[in-house]
RNA sequence: CGGGGUAUAGCGCAGCCCGGUAGCGCGGAAGUUUUGGGUACUUCAGGUCGCAGGUUCGAAUCCUGCUGCCCCGACCA
C-alpha cells in the first residue's frame, strides 16, 4: 500500500478529550474516530487491526470446536421477556420501536437469541454438543462511557455459546474455551491471566475473567507472579482428551489471581511475598457456565437415548476485540507512539522513501515493496513528498514492528536501514539482507 | 444517576470579568528554502463564536432555557 493512496489521517497533537494512552495513541494515529460518547468510526489502520484480532479470535474459536454464525444486531424484545431479562436490564439497554410500534432492541448480548435458534433445530442428544459463536457489535447504554474504545457504548464483542447434555460436558465445553482463550490472547502477544470472577448479570456460578496486566487497567488485581512465565498450551493439543484439558485449567487456576471484587486478603497471604503481583488490569475475555439459566426459561430441550427430556446445559464464552485493540495499545508502545506485536500489526512493514520522486530511492523501494508482498507480509510505503523526520514520526506513531528506511546516503553504500520498532534497534543492512531478516523475523513472530 | 467543567477554524487554545462586529499556534493550499529524526520564512484559504430566546443602538462577551462533550464518583465486557 502506497502512504500517498491511503486513508490515514494522523493528528499531530492530541485531543483533549483523550485520557489514557491507547486512547490518545488510537486518535492521532488515525485509527478511530469518535462520533457520538462511547460510539467510534474505525478508519482503515484501525480496522486493519481489528480484522487481525478477529482472525486470531476466529482460528482459534475454530481449533477449539466452535462454528461460526451471526445474529443481528437488533432482538425483539419478546424474545427478552421470555428469560425475564427483559425488564432485569435496566436502562443499559438501548430500547427501540420500529414503525409497527414494535417493541425492539440493540442487543446487549445474544444468550437469548442463540437460546432460540437451538431450540428451533436441535431435537436429539445426538446433535450435541454445540458450541456456536459470532463476532458482532453490541451496543451497552453506559451511563460514562470512557477511555476510547476500552469503554465504549458500541463495541466489538465475539460471543460463543456452548450446549451440552450435562454439567459435566458443560464442564468440558467450558474447558475447550478457557484453553482456547489462553492461545488466543498469547497469539496476541498478551499475557492473559484468568481470575476467578462474578458471574454478574449474565448469571452462573462458574466463571473466568481473563486479565492483562497495564498501568492504566481500570482494576485492581493480585496474583502470582509465576503466570507470567506460563507457556500457552500448544496448536496441536486435543480438544477432545477432557483430562488434559481439565489438568491444564487446573494449572492455570491452581495459583492465587483475582480481581479485587473477589479478592481474599487471607488466601493472597499465603502467597510468598516475593511471588505476590498488585497490579491493575484490564478485562480482554470473560467465560461463564450457567447450566440451564436460559434452557429452562426458553425450553431448549432435547430427546435423550430414553426418550425423555434433557433441559440442554449452557455456557457463555465473550472477548471483546475493539477493547483489545486498545488493550493491546495499553500493553504496547513507547512516548513515540503505538508498538504493535507482529501478530496484530495491521502492516508488518513501513518503508520510507526519504527522497520521493527520487528514481533511484523510487525504484528500490517499489521492489522492496513488491519482495514484502511475495512473502506474504504486509507493506506501507511511505512515499509522500514530506521531510525525513516526518516520516520517521509517523511510522514510528502508527507503530509498525519493523522498518525500512530507503534514503540517498545508505543507497551510496549499497545499503538501507532497518529499524525494529521495539526497542528501536537500527542496522544498515543491503535490501536483500533487510528482506530476509524483516520475512523471517515476522515468520517467526506469527508462530 | 449525583458532583464539577466545557462548547470560538480540521486539532490545541486566547478573547468573555470591563459589550463595539474574531485572533494565535499546529494542520491545509501556493511559493522560496531545507534534505537522514515533525526545517525556516512569505502569502493564501478556512469560523451562522453549540442551539433557541431575551437585554441593548450594538452580544463570542450580559441574562434565561436547551443540547453536546469531558472529568470525579457510583456502574460496567
Amino acid at each position: 500500500m502506497r502512504l500517498s493512496r491511503y486513508f490515514l489521517p494522523i493528528l499531530r497533537e492530541t485531543p483533549k478529550e483523550a485520557e489514557i494512552v491507547s486512547h490518545r495513541l488510537m486518535l492521532r494515529a488515525g485509527l478511530i474516530r469518535q462520533e457520538a460518547a462511547g460510539i467510534y468510526a474505525w478508519l482503515p489502520l484501525g480496522l486493519g487491526v481489528l480484522n487481525k484480532i478477529n482472525a486470531i479470535i476466529r482460528e482459534e474459536q475454530i481449533r477449539a470446536g466452535a462454528i461460526e454464525v451471526l445474529m443481528p444486531t437488533i432482538q425483539p424484545a419478546d424474545l427478552w421477556r421470555e428469560s425475564g431479562r427483559y425488564d432485569a436490564y435496566g436502562k443499559e439497554m438501548l430500547r427501540i420501536v420500529d414503525r409497527h410500534d414494535r417493541e425492539m432492541l440493540y442487543g446487549p448480548t445474544n444468550e437469548e437469541m442463540i437460546t432460540e435458534i437451538v431450540r428451533a433445530y436441535v431435537r436429539s442428544y445426538k446433535d450435541l454438543p454445540l458450541n456456536l459463536f459470532h463476532i458482532q457489535w453490541k451496543f451497552r447504554d453506559e451511563v460514562r462511557p470512557r477511555f476510547g474504545v476500552m469503554r465504549s457504548r458500541e463495541f466489538l464483542m465475539k460471543d460463543a455459546y456452548s450446549f451440552d447434555l450435562s454439567a459435566e460436558a458443560g464442564r468440558h465445553s467450558y474447558n475447550k474455551m478457557f484453553v482456547a482463550y489462553l492461545r488466543t490472547f498469547a497469539r496476541m502477544g498478551l499475557t492473559a491471566i484468568p481470575m476467578a470472577a462474578e458471574s454478574g448479570p449474565i448469571g452462573g456460578n462458574l466463571s473466568h475473567e481473563f486479565i492483562i496486566l497495564a498501568e492504566t487497567g481500570e482494576s485492581e488485581v493480585f496474583c502470582h507472579k509465576d503466570f507470567l512465565r506460563f507457556e500457552p498450551p500448544p496448536a496441536n493439543i486435543d480438544f477432545d482428551d477432557a483430562a488434559a484439558l481439565e489438568a491444564i485449567v487446573g494449572e492455570w487456576t491452581g495459583l492465587y489471581a483475582a480481581t479485587s471484587e473477589m479478592h481474599d486478603e487471607k488466601a493472597y497471604g499465603a502467597v510468598p511475598e516475593a511471588s505476590r503481583v498488585a497490579a491493575r488490569g484490564i478485562e480482554v475475555g470473560h467465560i461463564f457456565y450457567f447450566g440451564t439459566k436460559y434452557s429452562e426459561p426458553m425450553r431448549a430441550v432435547v430427546s435423550g437415548p430414553d426418550g425423555k427430556e434433557i433441559v440442554l446445559s449452557m455456557g457463555s464464552y465473550g472477548i471483546g476485540p475493539s477493547r483489545l485493540a486498545a488493550a493491546i495499545i495499553e500493553a504496547g508502545h513507547d512516548e513515540n507512539g503505538i508498538i504493535w506485536p507482529e501478530q496484530v500489526a495491521p502492516f508488518h512493514v513501513g518503508i520510507a522513501d526519504l527522497k520521493a520522486g527520487d528514481p533511484a530511492t523510487g525504484k528500490l523501494c517499489a521492489e522492496l515493496e513488491q519482495q514484502f508482498e511475495n512473502a506474504g507480509l504486509d507493506v506501507l510505503l511511505d512515499d509522500r513528498d514530506e521531510r525525513p523526520g516526518a516520516k520517521f514520526a509517523t511510522l514510528d506513531l502508527i507503530g509498525l514492528p519493523w522498518q525500512v528506511v530507503v534514503g540517498p546516503k545508505g543507497l551510496a553504500e549499497g545499503k538501507v536501514e532497518v529499524k525494529q520498532r521495539r526497542g528501536g534497534a537500527r542496522e544498515q543492512l543491503s535490501p536483500q539482507d533487510a528482506v530476509s531478516h524483516i520475512v523471517a523475523a515476522v515468520k517467526a513472530a506469527r508462530g
